[in-house]
RNA sequence: CGGGCUAUAGCGCAGCCUGGUAGCGCGUUCGUCUGGGGGACGAGAGGUCGCAGGUUCGAAUCCUGCUAGCCCGACCA
């Protein structure tokens, strides 16, 4: 992409209403401008970032054998008033008229419709176990909206649901989870640690919620220093294998983890003290099994060999996606800007032109631009007529994790200057070899 | 939902107290010079001062009501 061709509209001041730094990122870098208190509009690099990591959670929900299917952001509320669920959600939920006068609801989530449409059609134990999952906009009419796109009342979340014909079975779905969880985290270049939760309105059994490490977290979490040394790294996982779940799930749990909320002082206490570690996480994601509250209120049943009609065992697990966006932001970034982790980059590499205008430079860049193209580095070229200065300081705040700077001064010795964001480092390379050294650094994400 | 605050050009702000023809910086348009970390000079464009009412000869400014947004707290993916 060209940047003289794309929607890109660069704040270079603070808007007064962003305070926390992703919020003032994301509005200064052009990928988002509020719409209204809580809902954004995302502009075309805010979009091409989400659409990432919407690719990464599909990805590895398709990877552990779970159904993609999409169901309505508008809901009816007799489905809810069946769950008891409609009186119970409060002002939180976003309610509806439509023009016959039926009551109606932007969906906060989705177990009442998902449990419906199982019910309807699945009646045997032999088509369990299954989890069916969407990404959809949800809306929850927070009292208080804040800090950008981290808690607005629109937000995307990937929501899945699972059914399973017992306890032990679902126990499996909720460990199995847990692994794929990590993974799709890890491959966003994150560390998203798992913690005991509570269950909150979804009510239920085991919960656990997946924070990532950042100053400006919502909440306060206390965990081992030994957690932060786990990585699943490549291996390969057998999902359909109670045990390796199981044991990968008691791995990464078994090291005290926990948020404000579900705390315990006096074992945090027995854990060495140099690996007691105190900070700030954001929730990104959370996994309940909640056993038969909805099968059983909804009459979600499948028939038995020998028990006759039992009501499944469920499960729901979510990641936010546009949350994500934000969490990354405040994990990755410095006083210049953002720093994407290469597997959700916008585009791999920054082409900056430094003397436009100048043949020598103008041939070299488009060049490059055109053999990045080629290799699916997905390069942004900054063509416009713009000082190198200019041109620098808005690289930085978009946050590209390379950049290629191309100016008169090297080509005379035929060689352009890849940098990376994240140290600084940067060496003077023939444009080949940038090249080659970037298709290596890309190929390398699964 | 309690407490605090804001609304003036695309963005950041001043002007309001003490009423009298709306201003600054950045951005933007055109031109010239420039060209390795937000450059210089010159010339422009751009605002029913959030909305409605009131006071006044006259309201961005004073008064009343409304709306929107932000911050702290309680609450939440």
């Amino acid at each position: 992409m060209r940047l003289s061709k794309y929607f890109l509209p660069i704040l270079k001041e603070n808007p007064s209403d962003a305070q926390i730094v992703s919020h003032r990122l994301m509005l200064r870098s052009g990928m988002i401008r509020q719409a209204q208190s809580g809902i954004y509009s995302w502009l075309p690099m805010g979009y091409k970032v989400l659409r990432k990591l919407e690719n990464i959670v599909h990805d590895e929900q398709i990877r552990a054998g779970h159904n993609p299917m999409l169901m309505p952001t508008i809901q009816s509320a007799d489905l809810w008033r069946e769950s008891g669920r409609y009186d119970d959600y409060g002002k939180e939920m976003l309610r509806i008229t439509d023009r016959h006068g039926r009551d109606m609801l932007f969906g906060p989530t989705n177990e009442e419709l998902i449990t419906d449409i199982f019910r309807n059609s699945v009646r045997s134990y032999k088509d369990l176990p299954m989890t069916l999952y969407h990404i959809q906009w949800k809306f929850r009419d927070e009292v208080r909206p804040r800090f950008g796109v981290m808690r607005g009342r629109e937000f995307l979340m990937k929501d899945g649901y699972n059914f399973d014909l017992d306890k032990a079975s679902a126990m499996h779905s909720y460990n199995r989870h847990m692994v794929s969880y990590l993974r799709t985290y890890e491959r966003m270049g994150m560390k998203a640690i798992p913690m005991r939760a509570d269950s909150g309105p979804i009510g239920g059994e085991d919960t656990h919620e997946f924070l990532v490490l950042a100053d400006t977290g919502e909440s306060e979490v206390f965990f081992d220093r030994n957690i932060l040394d786990l990585h699943l790294g490549d291996k390969e996982i057998d999902y359909n294998n109670w045990e390796e779940c199981a044991s990968i799930f008691k791995e990464w749990t078994t090291p005290y983890a926990r948020t404000d909320e579900t705390h315990d002082a006096d074992l945090f206490s027995k854990i060495p003290r140099e690996r007691q570690m105190t900070s700030r996480g954001i929730e990104v994601g959370q996994i309940f099994y909640f056993g038969t509250k909805y099968s059983d209120s909804m009459s979600a049943k499948v028939s038995t060999p020998s028990d006759g009609e039992v009501p499944v065992h469920m499960g729901s697990h979510g990641i936010g996606v546009s949350r994500m966006v934000g969490a990354i932001i405040e994990a990755s970034h410095d006083e210049n800007g953002i720093i994407w982790p290469e597997a959700v980059t916008p585009f791999g590499v920054g082409i900056v032109n430094l003397k436009q205008g100048d043949e020598q430079a103008d041939i070299a860049c488009e060049d490059l631009y055109k053999s990045a193209t080629i290799l699916g580095i997905d390069p942004l070229y900054d063509d416009r007529q713009e000082r190198a200065g200019a041109k620098f300081a808005s690289m930085d705040l978009i946050g590209l994790p390379w950049r290629i700077t191309v100016g008169p001064r090297g080509l005379k010795n035929g060689v352009v200057e890849l940098t990376c964001r994240k140290t600084g480092v940067s060496e003077e390379l023939t444009p080949e070899l940038a090249l080659e050294k970037l298709t290596k650094i890309y190929s390398r994400l699964s």
